[in-house]
DNA sequence: CATGAATGAGCATTCATTCAT
DNA sequence: AATGAATGAATGCTCATTCAT
């Protein structure tokens, strides 16, 4: 019945941060077909979100992607390998701009301030923070999933965080020096906002930059100056 | 062929703590009955756990548990309510026995740590470990056992945690007052380590016990004795 | 809809033979499943006739068989192994009652048109004719079922008729020695009988009795005595 | 990947025969299109008869005719037309072909042993006789197939037999007087030659070219030399 | 109460056919 | 003419739920 079902207007999460013309027509086959598909993985993530895996129906999927259903298999082997791509998809762009941290200025905890800053605004409280909750829930159906989340993400941020808090003792900043063997310390707070966000949120609204400004006191010390 | 599996013989989540006389024949009726239900409550458990909700087939509790398909309608209404009433049965003893604290003597410090250690003992990479992740990853599609859990553990537990927090602040063991606002800091890592042993034990054990000692070190600053 | 369509009320070529009082109820579970079982393999048998293996829908065999679509699983395990065992299932007793030839008092010449007369009544231009042509369309596609009806039928076939004419080459009957090498010429006009049934019968019909005999004939010499 | 699969190198059943000059470059639109038109008959028939009609898929006949899904459409109006038209593409120069047979010199043994013959080397364990098991397997459900191929072929080859039996028996060469009502008799081993091996040739060789013999022994006396 | 055979709605996947390029 | 991406009806199979025994 309804054919077009304007696409799911909200940002996308795929394309957002790619900076092609899109003003341009630019309807050539190639072209088309990356659309198609980017708005399959939209609509896939909106709807592995929204119910879980097993319980998503690809005929929903198609419908809010607007396409057929059997176009998504011109995409997509099947509905297994349809999360697994767009696990990876979604995540590694992420990653590519959490990655890219601004050059070592200034102390430590204005580096991991800005980190956490960065995580607040592109992770937190949004599609790709219930994306995390997605994974953590999926993750012991698919190993590869979990595989791919932990080589791409955790061992990276993990390794990334160690970085920081060694060279955070080195020069002072920090404190307790056996925190260089727990990073997961220091991003625990944000995880738990993320997952907090998807829960609790109606029943109890989470600060979480307070939360992580807290918990960033607590580590280095707390501010003299705000 | 395999009619009657032994039914999990793993330590019960269910009973644990129930202190009905189990050693007395007590065939009667009604005993017969809760028996079953135990079972299947049981084994429902760990099919979730393993499938998530959606994937998890009530023929597969039903063998797990011994009894007939039919007979999980005699004392659920549907997967649905078996499902959320699972939840609070065996969420229910857990909080039971994770509130009563050993009364307050000592330092708040070792409070927590008695604390950390039950729920190290008891939750950690247990069966209840993995519940946990289990209403992380339905609660969306679950918003009565979402609200269930907020009510019947997060917000005592982070009422509890504030309690403790406090006094530390009003002995002077707790430096960072405005930690009292954000009790999720303190209950954070113990949340990532259940969600570790879930995800990524196999990619990089964790040490959980040690862990939580250098957080609370963080917090309560470092301990002059072991 | 149409819950119970009149079960194919056609003579049963899975229970011909059988010689069960059928009269009386006989409900117990067992029964009702075996007469299940039996309606699902009739029905598929028709339906496989008439539109081939992989033309035919399940629903239409269940709504044939009248039964539910899921009723068919529980007798078997999917379409192909459905198919696989139907041959088994009807083929077997016909096997049976062709193999028991009458004692071979008389002639060679009597003996195979004992046989031939049953062969006319059993299989030419009835359900089972028409399950051999099945059995050659499908034959390629299905190994299991071209080995089982190698094994089970025509490699018996040929020993039988190859004994037969040993029989009557060493009585002086058959004059033509090389015979019992090819006992496939004896079976050759049989098989055409049978496929010439299925496919052009509204052409030409066709007296497979006659053309036995004069068949006979020909390798016997021709009778004296009609 | 592998675009143009080489079109299927071995001898073409459809081509072989004609004598259109392929020699010249001839690139001409019409010619172009007979060239197609024929690769996709040819694989079509490849594909028909290994998987039956309805197991044939047309994106397989398109890759192994090396033409793209939609140009099938430009030739034919759909699969069943197809499958028709391909019936009477590669019957009809067969037919034409078995039917030219050498004059009437010597013994109707002589001219029914040419025909064997023909039939042999054309049919029994190639291509087409694959193709008349594929038309035994589908004709039930293609009536235009099955009255085709009745009409063309069966119905000639019985009269043309037929009037080599009258002949035969005309000439003292065939003693079995009914036979003459019964050509198929004569027809019968040839058709079961073609099926065996289709169906049971690893189990069991069939020396075909033998078997022949023995049959014309049996119709027309054991020859005295060979 | 307990059972498990039976049901049928629901869903992933396939594939003949169309049509914009 | 030729293409092949897109379509969506069709179909095998699953599984929560019911109910006669």
């Amino acid at each position: 019945m309804t054919k077009k079902p304007s696409k799911a207007a909200s940002a996308s999460v795929v394309h957002s941060g790619s900076h092609m013309p899109e003003a341009a027509p630019a309807s050539n086959r190639a072209t088309r077909a990356a659309e198609r598909r980017a708005a399959i993985v939209e609509a896939a993530m909106e709807e592995f979100i929204a119910r879980g895996f097993a319980a998503t129906r690809l005929d929903d999927i198609a419908r809010r992607a607007g396409v057929a259903k059997g176009t998504i298999y011109l995409h997509f082997k099947d509905k297994e390998s349809m999360f697994e791509e767009l696990v990876r998809v979604v995540i590694v762009p992420v990653v590519a701009r959490l990655t890219t941290l601004p050059p070592p200025v200034g102390s430590v905890r204005d580096l991991i301030e800005a980190f956490a800053g960065n995580f607040l605004k592109e992770v937190i409280g949004t599609r790709r923070g219930d994306l995390v909750r997605l994974i953590v829930a999926e993750g012991p159906r698919f190993p590869s999933v979990a595989d791919f989340y932990y080589r791409e993400v955790v061992s990276r941020g993990v390794a990334a965080m160690r970085a920081l808090i060694e060279l955070g003792i080195a020069r002072g900043e920090i404190r307790e020096k056996d925190l260089a063997r727990y990073p997961q310390i220091l991003i625990a707070p944000a995880m738990i906002a993320v997952i907090w966000q998807s829960l609790f949120e109606r029943h109890a609204p989470l600060d979480a930059r307070d939360m992580l400004r807290v918990h960033l006191d607590l580590i280095f010390g707390e501010r003299r100056t705000t």
